[in-house]
DNA sequence: GTATACTCTACTATTATAATCAGGATTATA
DNA sequence: TATAATCCTGATTATAATAGTAGAGTATAC
């Protein structure tokens, strides 16, 4: 698995809207977001209609648009999202759905490790939420301003 | 991390020269080992070359020349020739010694995820030695003579 | 009806990957 | 000492992925 920059990007989109998830619907502005994240604004465009069509997050058009988390931050987890702009998600083609190389003994011996890394980085990616994320960054918030004081 | 074809032909080659590493020096010739593991010739000699570079291989020149091992399996983890060949190993720019990027709050809380995951991927890489790999292989050639009967 | 914001398609530059090619240098062995 | 098999070096190529840009079009609120 290698992260991109454009799944970076989604990442941490998502984590955007999710701060702002709370009250009545108040879409986020590509502009706004953009700023915040510093990210080329026609480059985070089309990572957000990705997103879209993946069901993450909903649209607002016209003034006062924006977008929107479609779920709450508790029902989205990293896996989710990582399966759907990383992919692949394995870390090598011999792991991937419908391989059909690899000719000779040598294949087995590595693809079961190959296996083992695969599952275990998404049994940790599996495991966190985005609320869980927000969680984190509240706490980092409260210790930053202790250093601060 | 990801595996290309190049490394995955790297890690092929370390096997096959643990394969025949058991008696007195009688080194591999590139063409035999490219026949057995269906690897462009050229492209096997430019493999070889670095991880002679790495320390991984010794390599004898003139007639009956070749490739060996210069350690025993038992001493060449995956996770060694793995750090060697894969470049980036981390799963993230971000978590890569020396990165400097990332202004904002936001990278702190994926950041933990990264590691995590790069940590558990190398705890497994590094559990393996190639003598390890080399017992599975018996253990499947064993196996595999059971349905052949 | 106009300003604002999303939607969509196409394009470009850069880099990595996977080879391929051509030739030179080295050395064990007959 | 010739020679054959091998290692070694550097350049070149084709393809694909990545990161980002450009611009025209569509919907909505005021």
């Amino acid at each position: 698995m290698r992260i991109t920059y454009k799944g970076d990007y989604a990442l941490k989109a998502i984590l955007d809207l999710a701060i702002h998830y709370h009250d009545k619907p108040a879409p986020v502005s590509i502009q706004h977001m953009a700023g915040r994240l510093d990210i080329p604004i026609k480059f985070l465009e089309q990572v957000l209609l990705e997103l879209k069509k993946g069901g993450f997050v909903e649209s607002r058009r016209g003034k006062v648009g924006g977008y929107l988390l479609s779920r709450p931050p508790s029902e989205i987890s990293l896996g989710h999202v990582v399966r759907f702009i990383a992919s692949p998600v394995e870390p090598i083609a011999c792991v991937e759905d419908g391989y059909k190389g690899c000719r000779d003994i040598y294949k087995c011996v590595f693809r079961e490790v190959w296996q083992r890394v695969s599952e275990a980085t998404m049994r940790i990616v599996d495991g966190v939420t985005f609320s869980d994320l927000l969680e984190n960054l509240n706490r980092k918030d409260k210790e930053q301003m202790v250093y601060q004081i």
